[in-house]
RNA sequence: GGUCGUAUCGUCUAACGGUUAGGACAUCAGGUUCUCAUCCUGACAAUCCGGGUUCGAUUCCCGGUACGAUCACCA
């Protein structure tokens, strides 16, 4: 059974340029009906967060990124948290050290420091196993424990993703297994983790790429065989010079959840960064992501994270949402006045802008004028091209007759409104763009609203001619 | 600088060695009796450069250029 990982550290908020090496991982894991299991890299203690590991889990959930073992779920397999693993480490290093592959490292940092600046002066890369120690002391846990590469030779190997790669001797270097603060660095952790884990296929980011080399050379130390390799590459910043990061303003997928993006668009448009099924479809679900994904269809340059196709992808997965569903998803994002108001008729409000929305946030400056007295704003009037070219008599005239004409209809719904604006549009004269227009504006007072007559309808009659009313001189 | 990798419209991408190089986002122009949005039509727009292999190269090979990743007691 194939069993697959995300293994975050809990540094801080999980950004849209990482969120994807936990999609492909997963996606693969469910495809093959096998496990995605999740794994807490916290062995940095300087760059510890509180807290963070709860956001990356939670974001994970809001994704619909579901594991079946990790924290939160528990498993066969735990502890899920590296910093509860020290034991295990411990034990395999030992194994290392009885081999003769492992030494402890007697220097300081500042005298490793010093042999790389030498190293540098010299033009020569900086490799630590030229000053490895002749005869290196016990190691008591309070020094840095190393690696030591006893037959530096070039690898080969095969990565789904990226083809077939190889690196030369001069990658291979002494390095370290477990730090002076008795923490495993991320180079040894994961190997062992992965391996007691039961890992089959590693899918990471490409800044591990040159280091396999290195796995490589542990992974035949430590005797173990060698799971599946894959590096994805990465989502560059705007301006295409650099993998997105934090600095770069990376947002957060929690910014992009309050913004009111859809977990599917999200899912949708990290997919599609970087995969295709070789057919002309833009929108999958999860469960056809799962079905076509392949890493072998993924692109091996990286793709540049472009906000306005994740608009566009969210409209399009608010318009395939259910009326029901969709209520259940914008309850926090309505207008304040619009606490009070009966459900039924907000969802009548949200089934007229369900069509026009983007994102989730976009409903609350849409649909005010549903919920409270709008503000005129006369520069909708003397900034309309064709509206301006009226008087102020104009107006209040033209007004006086629509008021007159919807005081006498017998029944307010869309289609009798629909054929009420018909009949003034005959007995004023008027040109659509001129009366509708105006309509539409002292009721709303809003750039942009759905259709008059529906808009109309669901204001009610009274609010109509009330509003009507003030826009009379 | 060493090592490894990548290169198709502005952006995301498709194309057994043979296509008028396709689609989508964005942009622009029309249509859907007002606006915004949706939807429909259309327009604009690309194979980094130079060699080679081949009847034929976006595709294979070599070189260049550009870009990216990495060279930590970070992951």
């Amino acid at each position: 059974m194939i069993r697959t990982r995300f293994a975050p550290s809990p540094t801080g908020y999980i950004h849209v340029g990482n969120v994807r090496a936990a999609l492909f991982p997963y996606l693969l894991a469910k495809q093959q009906n096998g496990r995605f299991i999740l794994r807490v890299e916290d062995t940095d203690q300087a760059r510890f967060v509180e807290g963070a590991t709860d956001l990356i889990l939670d974001t994970l959930e809001w994704l619909g990124i579901d594991w079946e073992e990790g924290p939160r779920r528990g498993g066969d397999h735990g502890p899920y948290i590296q910093s509860q693993r020290r034991d295990i480490y411990k034990r395999w290093a030992q194994k290392l050290i009885d081999k003769g592959l492992a030494y402890a490292d007697p220097y300081t940092p500042e005298q490793v420091q010093s042999f790389r600046e030498e190293a540098i002066a010299a033009k020569k890369p900086f490799l630590y196993r030229d000053y490895r120690p002749e005869n290196p002391p016990a190691w008591d846990g309070s020094q840095p424990l190393r690696f030591k590469v006893t037959d530096p030779k070039r690898y080969t190997w095969h990565d789904p993703i990226m083809g077939e790669l190889s690196a030369g001797p001069e990658v291979l270097d002494d390095f370290i297994l477990i730090k002076a603060d008795g923490l495993p660095t991320y180079n040894f952790a994961h190997i062992v983790d992965d391996a007691e884990m039961g890992i089959t296929h590693v899918i990471r980011g490409l800044e591990y790429i040159s280091s396999i080399p290195r796995y490589l050379s542990l992974y035949e130390a430590l005797e173990l065989v060698c799971p599946v390799l894959a590096c994805m590459p990465h989502i560059m910043a705007p301006d295409g010079k650099k993998k997105l990061g934090k600095r770069d303003g990376a947002k957060s997928v929690t910014d992009y959840r309050t913004d009111g993006i859809l977990p599917e668009a999200m899912l949708n448009f990290l997919a599609s960064m970087g995969w295709n099924d070789g057919t002309e479809q833009e929108l999958f679900s999860k469960d056809e992501l799962i079905k076509k994904f392949s890493l072998e269809r993924v692109q091996r340059s990286g793709a540049r994270f472009d906000e306005q196709r994740l608009h566009w992808m969210n409209g399009q997965w608010i318009r395939r949402l259910s009326l029901d569903d969709l209520y259940e998803r914008v309850a926090l994002y309505w207008p304040a006045s619009a606490a009070t108001a009966d459900g039924k008729y907000k969802k009548q409000v949200l089934s007229l802008v369900q069509e026009r929305l983007k994102t989730l946030a976009e409903l609350s400056m849409m649909t005010k004028y549903f919920f409270e007295e709008p503000v005129p704003n006369d520069s909708l009037i003397t900034d309309n091209k064709q509206l301006k070219r009226l008087s102020k008599n104009d107006i209040s005239h033209l007004l006086e007759i629509v008021k007159n004409e919807f005081e006498k209809l017998p029944e307010w719904t869309p289609e009798s409104i629909h054929a009420c604006l018909n009949q003034l549009l005959a007995t004023t004269g008027q040109k659509p763009g001129i009366l509708f227009s105006l309509i539409r504006i002292v009721t709303t007072w809003a750039p942009f609203s759905p259709q008059l007559n529906d808009t109309l309808a669901l204001l009610g009659r009274d609010k109509v001619l009330d509003r009507i009313s003030r826009a009379i001189l």
